[in-house]
DNA sequence: TTAATTTGACCCAC
DNA sequence: GTGGGTCAAATTAA
């Protein structure tokens, strides 16, 4: 009957959603809409699910030839979790215990360049939400310190790709610069991150706001729980003892509420209603009293969303100046 | 006992 | 050939 494949049938459906969502957001962005208030969060929302069409189109398109399904052999010869996908030709003479070792190697792809990257460069280490896994650290060409390599944790159980690297860049102060490659496709956080905007906290500075990623007391998260997790994600230990450490020194935030202080981010500055973090300002650098923040998109999807821009951490007077010395990727 | 980290080896892009 | 990214056994921690 269908002669199409479930992936391409899947692809077929990705994409009529994705051109339902864009027809509503061309109807609700008309001009005799945009002036309701309504009428811009109904925006914002079809902007979010555009978002989660295209990346789950990226993510079905490209998974048969980068996914984590390519790390099973094409030919194996047998259901051996031991010999999935290396190379059958260790059958040499090496009685060294390295031969054990290379029985399990040569199973894994290397990431082509082109993935989405996005690069902070911060004082501390940020939280960023989601549970890292550390899977490796590597003394790199001309710098100081080791790099630490993350993978989120949901790699295996939910096909998240996404992973970091972190490296001390500086010594004093020290800087911590973190590149993400690829985008969380695990659903793990909040997303796209529900913003909220909460002047009244006590204690807050005039030129402050606070941001909640909060779900637990937001009613229209049940709107949404297919999507969004109830609660916060379990955030596992992810920094190595003698480098990496949480830096959430402000306590202005529980595991629950997850309020963040941004001081003097100029992009939320702007009059009226907090907007979404839309695609449109994904792009470039941030730089902010947190850090510097430098994302690079695939060329895939224009309006891809790899920036998590959910979490800083405030640092207090810190001159963003000096940041201009950094390179980014982009 | 389970899960996370450490660390040396392996693989691949340049 | 080299450097960087990843794997996975061994080790450590909870």
């Amino acid at each position: 009957m269908d002669s199409s494949s479930p992936s391409e049938k899947l692809i077929q459906l990705l994409v009529q959603g994705h051109e339902s969502a864009n027809q509503l957001r061309l109807t609700l962005g008309k001009p005799s809409s945009a002036d309701n208030k309504s009428s811009v969060a109904a925006l914002d929302l079809v902007n979010n699910v555009l978002r989660s069409f295209e990346e789950s189109m990226s993510i079905v398109s490209r998974r048969p030839t980068e996914g984590v399904f390519d790390k099973v052999p094409v030919n194996t010869g047998g259901n051996s979790p031991s010999s999935n996908g290396r190379k059958a030709d260790d059958s040499e003479e090496s009685s060294k215990s390295t031969s054990a070792f290379k029985e399990r190697r040569g199973c894994y792809k290397r990431r082509k360049p082109t993935t989405q990257t996005s690069t902070r460069i911060t004082p501390n280490l940020i939280d960023d939400g989601h549970a890292w896994r550390k899977y490796g650290q590597k003394l790199i060409l001309n710098a100081k310190h080791p790099r630490n390599y993350y993978r989120c944790t949901h790699k295996f159980d939910q096909g998240c790709l996404a992973t970091k690297q972190v490296q001390i860049t500086e010594e004093d102060p020290p800087m911590y610069r973190t590149t993400y490659h690829g985008g969380h496709t695990c659903q793990n956080l909040l997303k796209p991150p529900q913003i909220i905007l909460d002047s009244t906290i006590p204690g807050d500075s005039s030129n402050s706001v606070f941001i909640s990623f909060g779900s637990t007391n937001q009613p229209n998260t049940k709107l949404n729980h297919e999507t969004y997790y109830p609660t916060f994600p379990l955030v596992k230990q992810e920094y190595s003892t003698q480098e990496l450490k949480p830096s959430f020194n402000h306590n202005q935030s529980s595991s629950t509420d997850h309020l963040f202080l941004l001081s003097d981010l100029t992009a939320f500055n702007s009059p009226g209603p907090m907007p979404v973090l839309s695609s449109e300002s994904d792009h470039g650098d941030v730089i902010s009293s947190s850090g510097v923040y430098s994302c690079t998109t695939s060329t895939t999807h224009d309006d891809s969303h790899s920036f998590d821009l959910d979490m800083l951490v405030d640092v207090g007077d810190l001159d963003v100046s000096q940041f201009d010395q950094y390179p980014f990727d982009n």
